[in-house]
RNA sequence: GGGCAAGUAGUCAAGUGGCCAACGACAACAGACUGUAAAUCUGUUCUCUUCGGAGUUCGGUGGUUCGAAUCCAUCCUUGCCCA
């Protein structure tokens, strides 16, 4: 199956360019994708990006993954109806090593197979270029009238934000990326999400016109939530991939928390399971959706892709631990609660619940919740349990009774969120 | 440079001198029901609280007033029109 067919029946593809086809089949292709250096780490936003790259990879192109060291100074309007913060010079330079770093856990960047893959930050070849020079260049390329005609520009245009000279040139800014790549790297395909299209036809269109060469491009649809919500966020923010912003078992949750809905759709293109072995799946979760065969097999493979297979075993197995009803919390050796990673932890002096301490201080205290006035609140709602015993009362006193193995006390916000507090 | 309009909690958006910590919608969190799903219903959502209250807010600053998100001045930001 050809790359294009692959992401095709995955669900993967939104646009493609006349041609690019053809080209993939004609000769191996170097493609590249950017990445925003918003932060140090990559979130799961970006994983579709990445496995594109991957597949790319797979299918015997050589990835090229661009880190938006200028890009990123200059702010992409796609998407955004407002202006967007500059972030300085020395914050970018740390997201570009956090990023970099990340990367290379995906691609194979080994130089000596002729498609190893290959990062490169435009900031490169962007710190030397003149102002001058470059709206000469590169600026009389493109007219306005053309740049104007982006989604991405009229939206902003006809909206109340308004949109600086800044924004407005990132198009031709990140044309240009594409421009010098192809110049030096040979590099004929973008691919990105659907947002880019925009900046990246502008890309193709400077390479028409100032090279003379023809390159080509496909985008990836946008992540949606059956819902409408926002794709990979929940209540504590972005899932990143940095195991220390988000723990493999967070992670791990995140994917198994999955609606059925989006559960399907995501299991196309977060696995790389085979187009046979999802439509079994698929049959299966509709004869018992009980089982979460969907989710189950989504988490588990993502998990393992990102974090490894040890780092999912300990997340499945944390998880069963919590989450199997049939065993009373006495059940769970002291080993069990130790080796809980990932759910958030945390220490009480043990001094206190020797004397007794009432559930709202301790909440409070164990920073669990943010104040006592919201622990109140919460336990009022029955929304915290203890040792998996719901709290019903606000006196409920907590002492050294409770403690697991004279050491833990399980708590649990809802029903999902846990916390391990360790008495010292 | 001139004219007009706007800036309110996470977002959208009411409020135009006291009844305003501020209607409503969305979002989020929690409860019930379930399958750690969806849909639905309920509660909460500026901060702290001994749950009685207390404190800090409506672009910034200063002023008028017993009292201001609301009136005035000025500055900042944004949009539209004119030059």
């Amino acid at each position: 199956m050809s790359l294009i067919e692959e992401l095709k029946w995955r669900g993967m593809l939104q646009d493609i360019m006349p041609g690019t086809e053809e080209q993939l089949s004609r000769e191996m292709t170097s493609g590249y994708i950017g990445f925003d250096p918003t932060a140090d780490s990559l979130h799961i936003g970006s994983l579709v990006p990445i496995l594109l790259l991957v597949h790319l990879q797979k299918a015997g192109h050589k990835p090229i993954a661009l880190v938006g060291g200028a890009t990123g100074m200059v702010g992409d309007p796609s998407g955004k109806s407002e202006e967007r913060n500059l972030l300085d010079e020395a914050t970018l330079n740390l997201n570009l090593q956090g990023i970099r770093r990340q990367l290379e856990k995906y691609l194979v960047f080994d130089q000596a197979i002729p498609n190893g893959a290959e990062m490169v930050n435009n900031f490169d070849w962007f710190r030397e270029i003149r102002f001058l020079d470059f709206i000469r260049d590169v600026g009389k390329h493109i007219t306005v009238n053309y740049m104007m005609a982006k989604d991405s520009v009229r939206k902003r245009l006809e909206g109340f934000t308004g949109m600086s000279f800044t924004e407005f040139s990132y198009q031709l800014v990140q044309g240009y990326d594409f421009y010098w790549l192809y110049k030096n790297r040979n590099c004929k395909l973008q691919m990105g999400g659907s947002d880019q299209w925009g900046n990246i036809t502008t890309g193709t269109e400077l390479i028409r016109r100032k090279a003379g060469g023809e390159a080509f491009a496909f985008t990836c649809p946008l992540l949606t939530r059956s819902d409408g919500g926002k794709f990979g966020k929940t209540e504590k923010g972005n899932i990143w991939l940095d195991p220390a912003k988000t723990s493999p078992y967070q992670f791990y949750q995140f994917w198994l928390n999955a609606a059925d809905a989006d559960a399907e759709r995501w299991v196309k293109i977060f696995t790389f399971l085979s187009k046979e072995e999802i439509h079994a799946l698929h049959e299966a979760h509709q004869k018992n959706p009980a089982l979460r065969l969907l989710q189950k097999t989504l988490a588990r493979e993502v998990t393992i892709f990102i974090h490894g297979q040890e780092e999912f075993e300990q997340a499945r197995v944390t998880t069963e631990k919590l989450f199997n009803q049939t065993g009373a919390v006495e059940n769970l050796s002291e080993q069990d609660l130790h080796a809980m990673e990932g759910i958030v932890k945390s220490t009480y002096a043990i001094a206190e619940l020797q004397q007794g301490v009432d559930v709202v201080r301790f909440l409070a205290e164990t920073g669990i919740l943010p104040s006592r006035g919201e622990a109140r609140k919460l336990v009022q709602n029955g929304g915290i349990s203890i040792n998996r015993n719901k709290v019903e009362n606000i006196q409920f006193h907590i002492s050294t009774e409770l403690l697991l193995h004279k050491k833990y006390i399980l708590v649990q916000r809802g029903k999902k969120n846990f916390y391990l507090v360790e008495a010292k």
